[in-house]
DNA sequence: CGTCCAATAATGTGATCACAAAATCAGGTT
DNA sequence: AACCTGATTTTGTGATCACATTATTGGACG
């Protein structure tokens, strides 16, 4: 389906109420909502083509997304000029973790005092979501609700700059987490965000600090073993 | 000044011998090592087709070497669309100092072990080179010297990820370095880069940490005292 | 049945055109 | 002189075309 020429052109269509998203924004908010939730698989290319006709647009949005997700890392281009997301590597595992350790708990540890009881309920909606996508067997539900817990307390933290890095990382190691979603709650393993809202709720900076830091360890330490060994 | 159809098109040109970098690569660099230079008012509104002109392409690769830009946070889409080297504010300017503090040390200590004698040799060449620019009064090429002292150390951590978070962090506090270079050695302050250099002689990785956290903390001291007071 | 190799298709890159929105400028009024 | 207001220019965005390069396919030969 081509369009000819001039007609159909920038249709804003019925819902372009104030300050149209372009389009290129558009696609890069799917792209990446479609990488944390680890519907890429890594390694297989990905071409510009291909996604301008799922997505309905011209290749040329596309290139500008990807080039923006090539830049937070999130996609690779490889010297064959083609695009995929990244495999994981050991080396790269032992970083992620090192960056979300020192990130991570900063930017909870920050947000704390601006968690209004209004956020709090949210939060603790995000995590009860997150249990039913368990029970339910909704993986990419899972993905975007452990996704949005974490995010939606490290944006209170008022650290854009910090937060942008550590949207980068996540980008990195998401489309391994699909491995995760398995063994969570299978083990005997502390339910860590239980654990991060008891200490919200006690304004515990330390306790969510560490809660958060755990949480991290436990989660990594299963793509670990799966993205590596397995 | 248009070229006419297919005239003269990817005229690869005499040293186009291997691997032909493409053009919004080239720019990419160019816009790149400029901001790092300081050579981009900040505030000031930046044109695709000006960047273009001057770079003698077309707007589409100054397009994708932009939108790489503002992903690491080198430049700023203001809702105008209009895009610009950001300000510096009180808020960014806390988070810099403390991703630097928390990166860059890290990332020396992690260089340390491969940092071989001709590596140190090449390292405290720049450093002279930097006394050079400073004594000559080559302000571009004592910002450029600076940045090459530090990468080229961290480079040789070996750690990617890391290194890249830090350069999108150096891009961030680049445009306001000008103003150090100004109160460098005029005050009586340690010579931090000294520090450095003997710490990697005598392989003392607390000493390296140290010198780095000390050399950050007395740069970004200058830049909180220009760009956001004065 | 496996292995080259030529022919074909698909892909990334760059240039150009078209258009809407934003910015800049000019002139006229208070 | 300062302020609005209309016309004009500039700018970002998206689409389409052209081309070199890379991947893929298909058949002939071993």
């Amino acid at each position: 389906m081509k369009m000819s020429g001039v007609a159909s052109r920038h249709l804003p269509g019925p819902g372009a109420s104030l300050a149209a998203v372009p389009a290129h924004e558009r696609v890069y908010r799917s792209l990446r909502q479609r990488i944390l939730t680890g519907g890429f698989l890594p390694g297989k290319a990905v071409t510009l083509r291909g996604i301008a006709t799922q997505l309905e647009v011209s290749p040329m949005p596309v290139r500008e997304a990807v080039r923006r997700l090539i830049a937070e890392r999130a996609l690779d281009l490889q010297d064959n000029r083609r695009v995929s997301v990244p495999a994981m590597t050991a080396l790269k595992f032992e970083q992620i973790l090192f960056a979300r350790r020192t990130l991570e708990p900063e930017l909870a540890t920050r947000a704390l005092p601006h968690i209004t009881a209004a956020a709090l309920a949210r939060i603790e909606a995000l995590d009860d979501g997150i249990d039913r996508a368990m029970a339910s067997g909704d993986i990419e539900g899972y993905m975007r609700g452990n996704h949005d817990f974490h995010f939606t307390i490290y944006r209170l933290a008022g650290a854009d700059m910090l937060l942008g890095l550590t949207e980068s990382v996540w980008l990195q190691f998401a489309p391994f987490m699909r491995h995760v979603y398995g063994r969570y709650g299978t083990s005997n393993l502390i339910d860590q965000h239980v654990l991060a809202r008891e200490a919200i709720r006690a304004g515990d900076a330390k306790g969510l600090a560490k809660a958060i830091s755990e949480d991290i360890m436990q989660g990594m330490r299963f793509i670990g073993e799966d993205a590596l060994k397995g």
